[in-house]
DNA sequence: ATAACATTACACCTTATGGTGTAATGTATT
DNA sequence: AATACATTACACCATAAGGTGTAATGTTAT
């Protein structure tokens, strides 16, 4: 399966704050490049740099626009880690569920 | 937030796909050392150094027992990459809602 | 006590990240 | 045509990942 070297790099793409923090601004809409830069204490070399890896994990999509770029979010390719978390969304809520059973029982023997 | 760094710490533990691997594995139940490492197509030593980055995720707990460690996964962990992928969810369904609304105008205009 | 076993530590190598500064590229403006 | 601007390329550095082989550690068995 091909898909999982997707996840792989929409997984390590997302391992950063700096590229969650950007992610979290282009879901308020697309950016420029500068404007995206602006709220991170790294040189424009580095934000390029995240945007490379963003971009290899299909996680944006950058338009060349005159001498300006503009780059929008694909929160489509978040889907694959949604779909692969769920796998292990049910270990949670099955404990929580042993939990309540475990008052439910609590409770009728009172 | 000290809960961003563990994010971070988690998101990177499953970027790689041995330790996804190993978590699959220990979803069915705790496993020893040699029985975890044996289907990967490394030296123990690699095994090692990734469950040490799953432990530093909070993913596995490492129980010794003798001369051998029982490991078991800590799914719990995993919660954070739930919620955080849940805040992005609204994104593609929202575009589905949009999908179908557009050929809900489709038909109706028939 | 010694030998076998399970796991980790250590030293080492290669590649990828994440950052920098400076040059290069391609547009826009004057 | 010259200059300013936005973005990237390039060369470089430090650190972390991911892997190896070999030694060290701690347990169990003989």
């Amino acid at each position: 399966m091909y898909s999982m070297e997707q996840l792989t790099h929409v997984l390590s793409a997302i391992s950063h704050p700096t590229r969650r923090a950007i992610i979290k601004r282009l879901a308020n809409g697309p950016a420029g490049f500068l404007d995206l830069a602006e709220p991170f204490d790294v040189a424009l070399n580095a934000v390029t740099k995240h945007l490379k890896l963003l971009e290899r994990a299909g996680l944006i999509e950058r338009e060349k626009q005159g001498r300006e770029v503009l780059i929008s979010l694909r929160p489509e390719a978040l889907r694959l880690v949604s779909v692969w978390v769920h796998e292990y969304e049910r270990f949670w809520s099955e404990k929580l569920d042993r939990f309540a059973g475990y008052f439910k029982q609590q409770n009728r023997s009172k």
